[in-house]
DNA sequence: TAGCAAATGTCTAATTGGCGACAGTTCAAA
DNA sequence: TTTGAACTGTCGCCAATTAGACATTTGCTA
């Protein structure tokens, strides 16, 4: 049962991260892998977990959460389709920094420790790379501790939006563009609420005056974003 | 003007990172790099500046911040003596993710470009350890940004007296331990405020409590802390 | 197609925290 | 020793947000 690196080639390339890797390397990380399924529910990993791997998600969605001591769900983001994560415990051998939850049946390449080392040794030349991803992470985290303080919770939910409506790799790109394109989220006020560690009443009316000025749909289960550039605008408050 | 290693060890050795680097390798960065000295005021570098080094700070303090887009100072940390930073930049070529500003006059070691990518190239086995490095700086994020999210007020501002007591390196250990020891911050209640992203009004009045409850005492410029364990168990509200 | 669980809409009261105002205190430099 | 800037203490008002309660809507499934 070897992998297909062809058959993968649309999942693993809407990777930013692994799409500059160059493609000898790209065979040499899917090589190392082996597949695996979570069904609807089920946790890859907990939160303190010890670190059994480096993974790529093929297909699904997973979410990536912690609990507060007072026992509420904070959602970090969603991972989705391309997404590569789980490096860092990989490198500093310390425990999962995150709970993660499959939120639809999802298949992931897995790299485990020994293939992960194995690999290393035998491709030095993918240190660069590997620290162009955490870097990446740094960045993204730093981005998020600004906007956390400095925008007010209208603004952090418009670029929320935006973030999951770029979705992949953690990163957001400011292109402008035009609003030809209209986006699909799947996602209910509620997780809004637990990602923005706010309440579902404040989602809700904010929600409700984005719709007012035409900017989103509102729908059961799902918003539809019509004009990213007017989201970018506001998540500026 | 060779640089002494032997001169900067008690420095350098006060960095978790740095010491647990092999000595032969400690040598081969403290060779490759350059004295830079900073007055009180003075910029090290601005967020968005081009990517000029890797800084070791060996005296003095260095404040990273930046300003929100209404133009207030949002406070990240403080960078204390033995710390290195700037690798962000250094890996991924892009920008500066923040201002850093001297509070003190300040020395330290800078490493440009050239000399870190010839040091890189002649010790190939620095890269787990910047790695480490990297991965520290993503942990440290991730459970700030949980922090932010679930704790009150009073908890995170136990928790970031905690982190200035513990100071170096962005990295806090929870290591039990008795109260043997009387902690210094030379910090105003208004830089408090600006780092947790509150008001000084409001952070004056935890203070208050908290000396009340004889966990510190306040004084004109610094705060004197009796009970690091006391904070501890409220940095969990 | 009836029923049910999940999601949304909308009130209210209570709480938190921001902010202006101003008085008092401390420290250092002239 | 005086003076002024920086820092701390405190009050009160106001806006934003939370949390509880409950009605309504939606979409799935038996």
């Amino acid at each position: 049962m070897p992998i297909d690196f062809d058959l993968l080639q649309p999942s693993l390339q809407k990777s930013r991260w692994f799409s500059q890797v160059p493609l000898h390397l790209q065979h040499a990380i899917v090589g190392s892998a082996t597949m695996k399924y979570l069904h609807l529910g089920q946790y890859l990993h907990r939160k303190g977990d010890k670190v059994d791997g480096l993974y790529c998600l093929l297909s699904g969605k997973l979410r990536a959460s912690n609990l507060s001591l007072n026992g509420q769900e904070l959602i970090l983001t969603w991972l989705q389709e391309g997404n590569w994560f789980g490096e860092i415990s990989m490198f500093d051998g310390l425990p999962r920094t995150h709970d993660a939850i499959a939120e639809h049946d999802c298949s992931l390449l897995k790299i485990s420790n020994q293939q992960f080392e194995q690999l290393l040794a035998a491709h030095p030349t993918l240190y660069p790379f590997f620290i162009r991803l955490l870097c990446q992470r740094v960045r993204t985290s730093f981005k998020l501790i600004d906007e956390m303080a400095s925008l007010s919770l209208k603004g952090q939910l418009c670029r929320r939006l935006l973030l999951l409506i770029d979705g992949l790799e953690f990163s957001y790109t400011e292109h402008e563009q035009h609003d030809s394109q209209v986006f699909k989220l799947a996602i209910s006020q509620e997780s809004l609420a637990l990602m923005l560690h706010s309440s579902r009443q404040t989602v809700n009316k904010i929600l409700q005056e984005l719709s007012k000025q035409g900017i989103l749909h509102i729908h059961y289960g799902h918003i539809t974003v019509f004009s990213k550039t007017k989201l970018l605008s506001l998540s500026q408050i």
